[in-house]
DNA sequence: AATGATAATGAAAATCATTCTCAATTAGGA
DNA sequence: TCCTAATTGAGAATGATTTTCATTATCATT
């Protein structure tokens, strides 16, 4: 075999399910995109490859990773969920969402350890067992500063 | 006047917008609760006061100080939005959401300080302006940690 | 290869939170 | 009071997501 099986082939047969074809194209889809897709628009890009795909397939794939983890699910309040690939450990930046424009902004990771350490602190003080979290800026982007009221 | 206005008024008056009935008595319920309202609670509380209020009302009403930062909308993947009064300075808590059972718990401001930090190289960096963050912590609580699986 | 048990899938219908439409009402300034 | 724009309530419409159910794929055993 050319190369080596992604960490989520390993994750979803230890956790016992399937690594069915269509499980397969919707991660491809997720880990070759920077974008944060929409059930819809992942359908419609697996539907390339594999025509006969199902809406509900895609649905009920997406789900079922993010529950086990792989896949995280995204409400950005343009009114529809968006999925991204999860971060190999539990990292996992701060997205920036402009409420003028809807644009989303990833930040580099720059605050990592700061964010570990509310992690920690946060899980010690609650006795909550974090598996990931979600950080969201809201605001207005550079340019809606300037230009847009 | 007995009491002095909330602030949440005064900000309605400077955005221009009026103080209707249906509006106070929206703000009273997220006022006087503790909990996470959806948009249909809120309908139903405000209902007992109000028995002729619209559901349309609600969810516009809700919108409406969304945008000019009285209310915060947050989704904790129940499939429904859920409301809360905005803090009075654009401080905001954190919430841990238990994915095994859904509930979510607060965090009592503890990590505002290194919170502000994260923000303040935010805004810098990516010449952001934030308004409010949101910031969630998604895990297993205590009890299912021990209790479910 | 055939079998059977179980998991996964696709198509279509159903659900249901949220938004839209529009006629009626209200609020506040001239 | 009159005028105008904002607001409201009822109900219909929308549309993302879920459910249903018959069919198909998977895989361990004969
Ligand atoms: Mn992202
Ligand atoms: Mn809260
Ligand atoms: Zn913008
Ligand atoms: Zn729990």
């Amino acid at each position: 075999m050319r190369y080596a099986k992604p960490w989520w082939y390993k994750r979803m047969i230890e956790e016992g399910i399937k690594f069915t074809l269509q499980r397969k194209l919707i991660l491809d889809v997720l880990n070759r995109t920077k974008k944060h897709l929409s059930a819809e628009e992942i359908y419609f890009i697996v539907r390339k490859f594999y025509p006969n795909i199902g809406f509900a397939t895609v649905y009920r794939t997406l789900d079922l990773l993010t529950k086990i983890g792989i896949v995280i699910k995204l409400n950005f309040g343009d009114g529809r969920m968006r999925y991204e690939l999860a971060e190999k450990e539990n990292a996992s930046h701060i997205h920036l969402i402009c409420k003028n424009c809807g644009k989303v902004f990833e930040d580099g990771g720059d605050e990592n350890e700061k964010i570990k350490e509310i992690e920690k602190n946060i899980s010690s003080r609650y006795n909550f067992k974090v598996e990931n979290l979600k950080i969201f800026f809201m605001g207005k982007c550079e340019n809606c500063q300037k230009g847009g009221d």
